[in-house]
DNA sequence: CTATTTTTGACATTGATTTTCATTTTCAAT
DNA sequence: ATTGAAAATGAAAATCAATGTCAAAAATAG
């Protein structure tokens, strides 16, 4: 149940917050709230202009802060995509995954793919590289903008 | 030679010009120039470094817009890698390559996967993407930086 | 409730990129 | 070589997302 992914979240970001001495506000709940259940890779604006519907009264700073602050206790990633925006994503106990990115609508599906993973070890080796992290974007039409264009 | 190929890069980017009605000046020519015979993924600030010991005359923005002439009439690609500013490096007539990046020092190594490509294609295939760009990036440590650290 | 510490909102700053505009240069036609 | 129209240039300003500052507000322990 997503519900229930999204509250053991919860619990475990007051948690965190407990253990650093932080403090444990509204705002800082319904950001959190909202991102998990969300559970999209968001840019900060993005999810403040969602977070606005919500409470009017959440400035961009606390989004922003919120964000960055559930980066830095691992309950979410970031990256940029083409677009050059820095978006979130919550982490879930999943291993690492890629991105399929729709260049009209947006859309973003995610894959894993263990065989191109061995296959980037493998060029890492013969370069004498340490890989320690990769990305691998794919950009296309999706099937429904495929369609209409 | 490398001499021939730049020399050939060259010609070509006048003919473009004259075909567009647009200019050749001699700034310009050094730029682009110096940008090819490079042949490396610069950012405008590290080009413009570059260009000022050649012709300290030559200011940032011609450096920019001349980097962005050069895009537009498909003699250099940019890309942002992990740091997020934007490098510009010469098209060659090779297909798509893919990079391995140093975190410490920097250093990019080029390299083309067959196997990784179609493995991209058979996962757009799965989700009936039409694939038309990606990207792939290794980050790690490099032969040198993995044993200095 | 009070004291202490953290959080917040508004605003400022940064850093890279891009645009603006007055001046200079190119180039084709004299 | 001279000229005039169009493009290129340099310096500065504008933009834009990301981040920092700080006084006021809110949270938590005692
Ligand atoms: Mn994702
Ligand atoms: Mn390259
Ligand atoms: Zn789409
Ligand atoms: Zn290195």
């Amino acid at each position: 149940m997503k519900i229930n992914v999204k509250n053991r979240e919860l619990k475990t970001v007051r948690r965190y917050l407990y253990e650093k001495g932080l403090k444990h506000s509204l705002k800082r709940h319904t950001i959190a709230e909202l991102f998990f259940r969300e559970d999209k890779h968001l840019s900060v604006e993005e999810l403040y202009d969602m977070v606005k519907k919500i409470d009017p009264d959440i400035s961009f700073s606390t989004v922003y802060r919120a964000l960055r602050l559930l980066e830095k206790a691992g309950f979410a990633v970031s990256r940029r995509f083409m677009d050059g925006v820095k978006r979130f994503e919550p982490v879930h106990p999943k291993e690492h995954h890629d991105h399929l990115i729709c260049i009209k609508c947006g859309k973003i599906i995610e894959f894993k793919s263990k065989k191109i993973e061995k296959l980037q070890k493998e060029i890492a080796g013969k370069y004498n590289f340490e890989l320690l992290s990769y990305r691998l974007e794919l950009y296309g039409y999706c099937e429904d903008c495929k369609k209409h264009r």
